[in-house]
Formats: structure tokens, C-alpha cells, sequence
DNA sequence: GTAAGCCTTGACGCCGACGTCAAGGCAATC
DNA sequence: GATTGCCTTGACGTCGGCGTCAAGGCTTAC
């Protein structure tokens, strides 16, 4: 099959296959005129390449999986190297998580504080002159 | 103070708070030399766009409570446009932390799936002919 | 023969937040 | 007056993964 038909079996683009082949990673045959050709097994390769891609792997990530794949494995994530990978990226997300969850509570924590810094501004605008630390005040003030 | 003073202190670059002039962020005054003037709530200004942009705010995120500080109020985020940053913050943090986990579950069951898979190779690699469908696998064989 | 629909290579554009280099001006010090 | 160390503007480079356009070639259908 040539890129075309490729590309749309995969769901991706023909710009996407040539960006592939100019980073070495799926190379393609030509025919007479100089058509790129392509066949069941580059399929297989490319979806396990986008499959990566869209859990967020680079594009350099999933070379160990083409590799193995093209090394004569029925799937690509049964070589060391991949699972290297695999191994790498759950450590890579499980700091990322950390993180985000780290500034989420930090910019929850911000909000709480802002809410309340307006909430008392505006008790001292209704009742000038001291504060009146009751309870519920978030509740009353909406 | 000038450009190279604001910098140090903020622990960021000259380059940085030009790109935030360019940006219509920080302005400055000049002297009469041409060279950027600024003072200590310039520096306050700074500090919270820097410390939004570690949160992993957008430099367009943090001008609502750059202008919060610039109108008079005695902290950024006390302002409505603010507020509401936050709060857009906090829900785009908690489909990203969701989505990760998602990818993370993901790749962590593919992780166990191609171990497995490797394992069961290398027991028929032992015992060719049929498997042997015992436990501890993974311990024996590491 | 010509239009349509594939394909080719090459090259520039994009996004964000700056880094880095170039060429030159101003001020203080030796 | 010459060096040093600030400062100025302008402009190109970076990173990844492509999108998009240009100019042209091949094949098939009408």
C-alpha cells in the first residue's frame, strides 16, 4: 500500500509518516517510481508508535518498541529496552502526578485564603470599625 | 533600581523581564540615559508573576492579578479575574492529574502484561512442549 | 489531451518563554 | 583615554511534532 492509504488506516497524516521515515524510524521501500510502499507489517509498527504517542511517550521513547517489533517479536513491549521504557515513563508520571497534585494543593489553598481576604474586606465595609468573628461567615456570604 | 538589580533580586534574568515588557506585563519607567527604572512594587509585581509561572501559569494567566496588584490592592489575587484563574487552574490540574493517572494505570498494566508475557516465553524456552501452569513464576525466574 | 487525484522533495510556520549573540551607548575607574 | 561593566535594541535560535504551501511528476479516467 502506498502512504496514502497507510496514513488513513492509521488515522494519522502523510506528514506524519514522512516525519517518521526522516527520523529513522519507519523507513519505507519505493517502487519503480519512486512511491513509498508499505505493507501489513508497517501498519503494525505505526499503530504501535501512535498508540505510545498518545499516552504521552515521545517519539524517541518508542523506537525500543519499533525495534522489537522489527526484530522479529510478536509485540514491541516484550524486549528490555521497552520495558526500560515502560519502567522510566512510570516513574516520569509518577513524579509529574506528585507534582501537579503538589501545585493543586498549593493554588486550592490560595484560593481558600483570596476568598477569605474578600469575604472580611467586605464584612469591614458593611460593619466598619472592628471585626466580628462569628461563624459561617463563608456561608452567609454566599 | 535597573534592570540588572530587578533581575538579581528576583532571581530571574534581564532577558525575562524585557520579554515581559515586550509583553506589556511589567513596564518601566526610563531614566534619562534610556536605561529601564523600577521600584519595590515593581519587584512585587515580579515575584507574583514568578511565582505563578512556577504554579505553571501561562504568562497570559498571571496579568489578571499583575493588574490586581496595580490597582492598589495589597495582594493579586483578592480581584475577581483572578479568582477566576484560579478556580480555571484548578480544574484544568484536576482533568491533567486524571488524565495521567489514567495514562499511568494504562501503562502500568502494560508493564505487567509484557513481563508476564516474557516470563511465560521463558518457561516454555525451559519446558518446551506445554505449559506448566504452577504459581511464583515471576520470583523463580526473577 | 487534459483534468483529477495520487505522489515527490523542500522549505517555512507554529507555539511559549525565553537564551544568546551582535553592535553600540553611558558611566565610573584606573 | 582606555578599560570595565552596566545598559540599549534587534534579531536569530531552541525544542517537538508536525501543518501547510510550492512546484512538479505519475497514472488513470474522461
Amino acid at each position: 500500500m502506498r502512504i496514502g492509504e497507510l496514513a488513513a488506516r492509521a488515522g494519522t497524516t502523510t506528514r506524519t509518516l514522512r516525519y517518521y521515515e526522516s527520523r529513522g524510524l519507519l523507513p519505507a521501500k519505493r517502487n519503480g517510481n519512486g512511491y513509498r510502499v508499505y505493507d501489513e507489517d508497517d501498519l503494525k509498527l505505526l499503530r504501535q508508535i501512535r498508540t505510545l504517542q498518545d499516552f504521552g511517550f515521545d517519539l524517541e521513547e518508542t523506537r525500543p518498541f519499533v525495534e522489537c517489533l522489527r526484530a522479529g517479536h510478536p509485540e514491541g513491549d516484550t524486549c528490555p529496552a521497552s520495558l526500560a521504557v515502560y519502567r522510566r515513563k512510570l516513574d516520569e508520571l509518577d513524579a509529574l502526578i506528585g507534582e501537579l497534585q503538589a501545585v493543586r494543593a498549593q493554588v486550592g489553598a490560595q484560593l481558600v485564603r483570596a476568598q477569605r481576604a474578600r469575604d472580611e474586606l467586605a464584612v469591614e465595609a458593611l460593619a466598619p470599625g472592628g471585626p466580628e468573628p462569628q461563624c459561617e461567615l463563608g456561608g452567609i456570604l454566599r
